[in-house]
DNA sequence: CAGGGCTAGTTGAAGCTTTGACCATTGCCT
DNA sequence: AGGCAATGGTCAAAGCTTCAACTAGCCCTG
């Protein structure tokens, strides 16, 4: 990669850019997460965790497949469902293929509250955001943000550190 | 407010460009946070922090006002501050017109080391976003959370629940 | 089929953030 | 002036995330 001297400085407008992105990120998810606590007892992580798995066939997934999925790290999601475990919202289950494996699965309950939460949550993100901005910008947003992922996600040497 | 059952679900280009941001994000902040950490032993919040008393009047900043302009709580800038402080990088001085008043100001230390990690951090943020994105989309991530932003800025009730 | 190396998942400790209580000071209102 | 609500900042406790082992099972090679 680039040494720092032959780095330019983001540009001005840029620079609001990047900044508008990291407050509005910050007052965002922070409202999303509290009003999921408040209404629903649930993190978003959580929440994200109940997604996931309803999407999955049989409502269970792999622990690692789930970690990967909401890009977070394996003992996160380790402890993460340990606490859902003990909330009733998944159990955890042996994988048959695979002695190692483990598989979270969705529970009665954690069913129930999913389906409670998630309209009050989709109207959340609807408020807070879809609602508020151009179509065509957001869409530019998941353009941008996937195109993120895809150059981060795990094994990526490209980008590494020069 | 909508009430629940009005909220229509997001499409499915919503949908995509949501979960896109999502995973985005916590792998971007994820990728710079360690960045700075193993590079300059500073975390995200502490970075933007020197960098918002190295552009203020004076180096310095009542305590405050420097929450606001990140976005963070109180509390929250009050403990990153008392590291930074630990750690040399800022000093705490009282308000001379206001006898409740902490301001934080950046040390001659602290600002040597924010020009060190500056370069290294702005090349992360060229690197996995600025570089790899069309112009006008970045501008658009822009225009969508300086909207969020404004909107869920302390005190704007339109954005409280029903 | 034994060994080494890899992958899956967990654990506990350390670190950061949030929450809520708390105290001091200030500004407003009468 | 005197009382009282609001503001600024801090602190301790609780909660969540990260980090660095650690166990167990899989798979490849000799």
């Amino acid at each position: 990669m680039t040494l720092d001297q032959e780095t330019p400085w983001l540009d001005r407008q840029q620079q609001r850019s990047w900044r508008a992105y990291l407050v509005g990120t910050t007052l965002l998810m922070d409202r999303l997460d509290r009003e999921l606590r408040e209404q629903h007892h649930l993190s978003m992580a959580e929440y994200e965790i109940l997604v996931r798995l309803s999407e999955a066939a049989g409502n269970r997934m792999r622990m690692a497949v789930l970690a990967d999925s909401v890009s977070h790290s394996r003992s996160r999601v380790t402890h993460t469902v340990s606490r859902m475990e003990a909330a009733g919202l998944v159990a955890r289950d042996a994988c048959l293929t695979d002695g190692r494996g483990v598989e979270a699965v969705l529970t009665e309950h954690g069913h129930a509250v999913l389906a409670e939460a998630a309209p009050t949550h989709v109207a959340g993100v609807r408020r807070m955001l879809v609602d508020l901005v151009d179509e065509d910008d957001f869409e530019a947003v998941g353009r941008v943000f996937d195109t993120v992922a895809d150059a981060l996600v795990e094994g990526n040497p490209a980008m590494d550190i020069r």
